[in-house]
DNA sequence: AGGTACTTTCAGAACATAATGAACATTTGG
DNA sequence: CCAAATGTTCATTATGTTCTGAAAGTACCT
């Protein structure tokens, strides 16, 4: 498969964020590859336009499908396995969010509340999980948020989002009108 | 100095989380470090206490201070710089994701931006380029999004997360009262 | 000036991660 | 069943990152 300048950009700057988004720099550019193909692409033709191994493809296929990004489909009269992006860009940032939470953040939190439970012994541990709760309570707030945010229609969010600031109005608005619906989960 | 054995697990725990966060294993370490000590700390005792060099303290140090997040004191009669974690935990939170932000989105972003300036020259391109154009958009929605929130005093963020699925109740809520009210920006 | 207490830098060693390609496994059509 | 086409695995090689420690730098004393 032929590639114009620009799309040959993009998919070498994916290559090198790759890595800062949490996979590797193939597995980047097969990725953002993927995304800009109008058709399906099999892994002999990922090989050869990246210009990397048959077998990293394939390592790199099995990641990006234990991430959820791709489907894999196939044409009448062929065995190959064709890949292509699955779902929207929505449903993409979703998934990666997710996988991301999973590794930096749902590790830690177990581990915090763990130590929680145990009982400071001296001065020294008492301010350590001062420190630990306060880190805690956020990540918990975070994660809580973020699967709110997940849960809402991407119309919602869409809305939410382009509200920006006005959220702050919004909130000043509701505490004045109706002081006492006030969330108390 | 001494570390209890759960403080020691939290201090380990951040060096391998180090990564995954955006810096490396001894930086995690010595900012945990940092985190759960009630006192500030010099160079020599990060070293000493998390068996790293000498050396390696003073590029860690370079680094948190390039994330903003450690500040510098000094003791009387003492010439050495002494350690501590700069600000409260949300102020470090913000500064993370800010600092991820630069190095995870804005380059894509103005990736796709200068893209996204040319015509398509075929149909390839032209579906690339659509592609592209969702990409940033969604890109430059989170970023807009996020810098509000930052924005945000601590204690409305606060009430906006505890909020959480309430968030769609008020959105709903907000378009029966006052329907002709709805953001432009 | 010279000495001491501290910090920074950086080349190279140690370590960690990713990529290759040949061997192995699987599937399908004849 | 065999042979061809495709997919997967994994030991080895290649590349990238982090850490060390010795040397150089800085600031402050007397």
């Amino acid at each position: 498969m032929e590639l114009t300048d620009k799309m040959q950009a993009f998919v070498m700057h994916c290559g090198e964020m790759g890595s800062r988004w949490g996979f590797n720099r193939t597995i980047g550019q097969m990725y953002a590859l993927l995304l800009i193909s109008e058709e399906p692409l099999s892994a002999n033709e990922l090989s050869q336009t990246l210009h990397i191994s048959r077998g990293n493809v394939s390592m790199g296929i099995k990641e990006l499908n234990s991430w959820q990004l791709i489907a894999t489909r196939h044409k009448p009269g062929d065995r190959k396995e064709y890949y292509q992006p699955a779902g929207s860009i929505w449903q993409m940032a979703n998934r990666v969010f997710e996988q991301r939470r999973k590794r930096e953040i749902d590790p830690t939190l177990s581990l915090l509340r763990d130590n929680l439970l145990d009982e400071p012994r001296d001065q020294q541990e008492r301010y350590a999980q001062q420190r630990l709760l306060e880190i805690h309570d956020l990540l918990e707030m975070i994660t809580e948020w973020a699967s709110e945010l997940q849960r809402l229609s991407p119309e919602k969010l869409s809305t939410l989002m382009k509200l920006g600031a006005g959220v702050s109005k919004i909130l000043d608005f509701r505490d004045k009108l109706s002081p006492k619906d006030r969330t108390e989960s």
